[in-house]
DNA sequence: CTGAACCCTTAAGATATCTTAAGGGTATTT
DNA sequence: AAATACCCTTAAGATATCTTAAGGGTTCAG
């Protein structure tokens, strides 16, 4: 078997972990899925372009941010293996983004277009429900994730941070988990500072 | 027509604005959603309980909101004529709910339980679409909100949550916005002053 | 109609978080 | 292997936001 089709065999797990696809199912899949290998720092989508796909993560990890006019970076979501990222008001309105998505490690990522996807919808009506469901389990995420930044100290927001993402957050460079708490960097050290104090 | 239908009408007008609706599809859904009346201060959810259905709002505004052992409430969400509401994760998990959802004006609801949803899903794909887009408008807004929450000083969101909802904000209490954006409403009174006399 | 509950504002002092600056460590690129 | 870019920490002073307290206006329930 070769390489390219071993990846997709990660996408296939996934799809089927909530429905059990058919041999037809299987192969439009697989079909319409293109594989694309990503280096350290480069991009899956540039502020100003069109999101044109729905991207599932087979190895690495992507960050999606936006910048500010003083050129900071917020982080919005990371993505890494078996997770799904796209700008979702770019990919339907089809209008350009204002957002990045960026492999943060070397990433090995598929993607599909938004006509394939609809033409997925269309024939294969499981899908709707496959791709609903994802959505729905993204949307509570960040429910809870906004319900947090309301209602929760940064030390709290961080804690809660290694709770859920404990992979994540050996993996990733605190400048980057800073950015997602929407805190300085400066600031989260003193956090970890205190924590380690107090323990 | 008598007042129930006349109401339903506004969730068929909602729901046939992205997709084109059968007579059957329209039949069934006149069937599977019932009507209720809610009191201002009623309970349309409350923590402990399962979310047993997806709400869709004709009249008069709710609010989603949360409780800390403090204490304090956090609103999460307002939802006024022709949106929809529910806690997605204890409508499908069907595990105890942590949250509220209660009146702030005497309004009425249609709703569907999570049985008549699937029935609905699994004999009319066509529902598939249309509930997976509801989710991604909302999946889009509290991306924004996120980003706001993470990127935006409190006043800035303020304005921002002027432009985007002004019929909400000349409809709520302060109290209400404050909570919303994760703000003292005391603080908010303050934003409120220096805006005025900026002006 | 009236008391109770809610809402809005103001202000002073407390706390959380940011900004700036600096130094040393680590990883990446040349 | 050197040079560069990145990352983490510390700390001092600045700013944003919260807490508490108080007073007056408005709405709601009895």
């Amino acid at each position: 078997m070769n390489e390219g089709i071993k990846n997709k065999e990660l996408l296939l797990a996934h799809m089927s972990s909530a429905f059990s696809l058919t041999d037809k199912e299987i192969e439009e899949l697989i079909a319409l899925f293109t594989e694309r290998k990503i280096k350290r720092r480069g991009f899956v989508l540039h502020q100003g372009d069109v999101c044109r796909h729905f991207t599932f993560v087979v190895s690495g990890c992507l960050k999606m941010y936006a910048i500010d006019p003083a050129g900071k970076e917020y982080n919005l979501e990371f993505a890494a293996e078996n997770e799904w990222v796209s700008d979702l008001f770019s990919f339907y309105s089809e209008k350009p983004t204002g957002i990045y998505i960026e492999a943060i490690e070397p990433s090995v990522i598929l993607q599909i277009t938004r006509q394939n996807l609809i033409y997925l919808y269309s024939n294969y009506p499981k899908f709707n429900s496959t791709f609903r469901i994802i959505i729905e389990r993204k949307y509570i995420e960040l429910q809870n994730r906004v319900l947090q930044n309301i209602s929760a100290t940064a030390e709290e927001r961080y804690e809660n941070f290694l709770d859920q993402f404990p992979a994540l957050a050996s993996r990733l460079p605190n400048t980057q988990i800073a950015s997602y708490l929407g805190i300085t960097s400066e600031f989260l050290s003193k956090i970890r500072k205190d924590l380690a104090q107090r323990r």
